[in-house]
DNA sequence: AAGGTTCAGTGGTCTTGCATACACAACTCG
DNA sequence: CGAGTTGTGTATGCAAGACCACTGAACCTT
């Protein structure tokens, strides 16, 4: 956690957005995942309807005691995370724009001890609860769209699940690393070595340690916040080595 | 993994299932989370469409290699689980009867390294891609149903997520044993603690340990595949000294 | 340019839980 | 009823990572 940082912000007078925003609104709206079935009217109609809200880059604007209500993320980017009572954290998962957020919202529940940082600064539209049920109902393609992206988040989350559970150390940090290093650069930028930790759960000078012994091997190099994957066959090897690649088991399908 | 008991039943000649199962194919349909909304007319035209098979207890019936579908289990106890190269075992979830599992399909993705085993003999229904999506299309409210129910599950997969990053064995186990504990009765009955091993992801012998000191200091009592939490206040301090309890934290709630 | 803050790297101690190896009890099935 | 199988209880050495305490370097603000 970085409380001074966390709060530093609050002085600073939120930056009107650029006028560029509301022209495209329609356009930001219609690039929501869930949305993308729906003609302009229909979105148009939606819009009218749910505010339109900016979170600063380093707030945390979603806690423990918000409304329930489904956030639609348009531009920025977003980390959800808990907390142990201790004060560590955890990283749930990064929300990209074009997707959205919140959805306990569904089933009547908040987003439940769990906390919404903008990674960035972000543009959120805010649907309520039974805004999202009628949009639902009364255009099944978006439901499914939402069926689809939870069951995509559900499988990440299994996934992570049994990282860290199958995993030591090692393989998880190697599994973070492949995971957020850009396809093209294979650099890993903007993120500290405590925000790192954070998503594997671990303190962040063990997190040092494993990156320090993958320099050494040259799998990687760093800077301040900032990570080169330079062998990524090399981290490749560690976790499958560990974890990961099914078994060709002795499974007994039969059914 | 117990595998001579997994392929022990091979050679058993499968039951026949009594004729009521038949008779009562359209109560159990219409018993399914996911289909509540429906009339019995169009339970009727998807029953026609999905055939319905069984699976006895103690069988894995879907592997790495199955189809792409969607299971509706109308009865019996289903235990999703991964398996790590050498052999540990982790239970992601137990699927109770009247609702659904293999969502994956609905990305057309395959159980994906998940395997299914049957906890109980089970009867099954089966969905193809295909159908379910039309089936959500044609009916939202199922959709909706599909969405809320996958909400929930995100929601407990992040709740174990938690769990298992932030407590030290003696926690989850601590967790683990009040969440299976029958509300009534406070037992917990037929799993061994290799079993339970597999779900907080230790040693069958580090679960021995850790109920052992339970059993000292008087919170339980234990049986073969038996185990009665006698002193349901003791574990709940327990979980509640290292973890999960939200922390009235420092948020900065401002959207 | 100065002072404060965030990041990164390091060393040392201590606890937890893993690996391994048995012993025995309870259950199952021929 | 007897042999094999599965479940449970225990001990011991060992390694990973948590925890603690600093250091210096990079960055930001003024």
């Amino acid at each position: 956690m970085r409380p001074s940082n966390l709060t530093g912000r609050k002085k600073a007078a939120m930056p009107q957005l650029p006028e560029s925003y509301g022209v495209n609104k329609l356009e930001l709206l219609s690039s929501m995942d869930i949305l993308q079935d729906l003609t302009e009217d229909e979105i148009e109609t939606l819009m009218d309807k749910s505010p339109m809200r900016t979170a600063l880059k380093d707030t945390i604007f979603y806690g423990l005691d918000g409304p329930e209500v489904l956030f639609l993320l348009k531009s920025g980017k977003v980390e959800l995370f808990r907390q142990s009572p201790d004060g560590r954290k955890l990283t749930l998962a990064t929300v990209e724009e074009g997707t959205f957020f919140g959805e306990m919202s569904l089933i009547g529940l908040r987003l439940n001890g769990t906390y919404a940082m903008a990674r960035e600064d972000c543009v959120i539209c805010v649907l309520s609860r039974h805004d999202l049920e009628s949009l639902m109902l009364e255009h099944p393609t978006v439901a499914l769209r939402v069926a689809e992206a939870l069951t995509r988040r559900l499988e990440e989350t299994r996934e992570l699940l049994q990282e860290i559970a199958f995993n030591d150390l090692t393989g998880k940090v190697a599994g973070l690393l492949l995971q957020l290093a850009a396809e093209d650069t294979n650099i890993i930028d903007g993120y500290s070595h405590e925000d790192l930790a954070a998503r594997v759960g671990c303190l962040r000078e063990s997190f040092t340690a494993v990156l320090d012994r993958f320099k050494r091997s040259g799998a990687v190099t760093t800077g301040r916040k900032r990570i080169k994957v330079t062998d990524r066959a090399q981290i490749e090897g560690i976790i499958n080595q560990r974890s990961g690649a099914p078994t060709p088991a002795k499974s007994d399908v039969r059914i």
